[in-house]
DNA sequence: GGACACATGTAAGAGGTTACATGATTCG
DNA sequence: CGAATCATGTAACCTCTTACATGTGTCC
């Protein structure tokens, strides 16, 4: 039940259409939340049935034009308790060290150039996270500190993948 | 698709009944991968008919009495297939860095103490795969060496969360 | 035989993925 | 007006979660 919940956050910190929630998800959101752009306008359908949000007025047909919605002050309500309600970790689902056990039992034959690649793809999504860092978090702040924290968790655990991979190319190439 | 993956590395290291593996996945397995008893005896019943495994020969009746399952021919191929096949990673979906961020714009009310419980679970997490990395892992090795990395990225990733978590207590705490 | 742990299974529904459908706007 | 892009939406399917159902073996 988290996807309800970041989409009002998005929307408290700025009114928007599905389309633009979609590609705010692929942003800043997405440092640990994604979602499909069919997800979010079904989503956005269902909050808005709960009276949770709105939509801004406007005219044209349901397909196809813009539609903008805002935050109610029952969605605020309910994203404020949830901040506070008790909700334990996810289980953790990863196939990657899953792969990487199998190989032990089935054999490492093409395993080393998968973990390449996925080192090159959080490499570079490390690289992107401390560029937005760089460009919008510079110097000792004073605002945002809880936005800056949530990256540099976005920073850290990028950090953990490719130090990880690192280790596992290690073993499989000088060894396999 | 990493489900019947995973019971195929669980049934090759040993083969076993549908009970054993759900508790050998609240264990080893589930240093990156959860599943239900629900979902294993689901899998399991279509990794048999897709041919991949086969049950041990037993009589009884199908519910109440024990079924073991050992991996054939072909789980095996599929399995060291799945070892090499391109796959990306999965996007991200952890809840409580949204809710830190939820906290910037609805306020911090309730937040300090869902960190401290998230970081008393995840110090617990931390401690118990210590204690197995101690007890299976001794000395300079030799084997398993898979296995160790697979349970080494398990203690690095509860690192993170709670040095995550003890500099998101930090800053909530001391400005609170 | 009653309680309890062991063991397998069914069913409903929420969340997520993939593929497709359709209308509006802009630009050449 | 044709193509590309913007924008919203539907449908089928799969996975995972939650709650419940049922049978077996053992110990008192």
């Amino acid at each position: 039940m988290s996807l309800p919940h970041a989409i009002l956050t998005a929307l408290l910190e700025k009114p928007s259409s599905g389309l633009e929630l979609t590609r705010r998800f692929d942003k800043s959101i997405g440092y640990f939340w994604s979602a499909s752009h069919q997800q979010i306008y079904r989503e956005l359908g269902r909050l808005e049935e709960s009276g949770l949000i709105r939509a801004l007025p406007s005219q044209g047909p349901s397909r196809g034009s813009k539609k903008e919605y805002e935050v109610l002050a029952a969605g605020r309500e309910e994203l404020a308790a949830w901040v506070a309600r008790p909700e334990d970790p996810r289980p953790i689902r990863d196939p990657l060290p899953l792969r990487v056990r199998a190989a032990g039992v089935v054999g490492r034959e093409g395993l080393a150039s998968e973990l390449r690649r996925h080192l090159e793809l959080h490499r570079a999504q490390l690289a992107e996270y401390e560029a937005i860092e760089a460009r919008d978090f510079p110097a000792p702040e004073t605002a945002d500190r809880l936005q800056h924290l949530v990256l540099r968790g976005g920073i850290d655990l990028e950090t953990f993948w490719v130090e990880w991979l690192e280790r596992a190319l290690d073993e499989v190439e000088g060894s396999g």
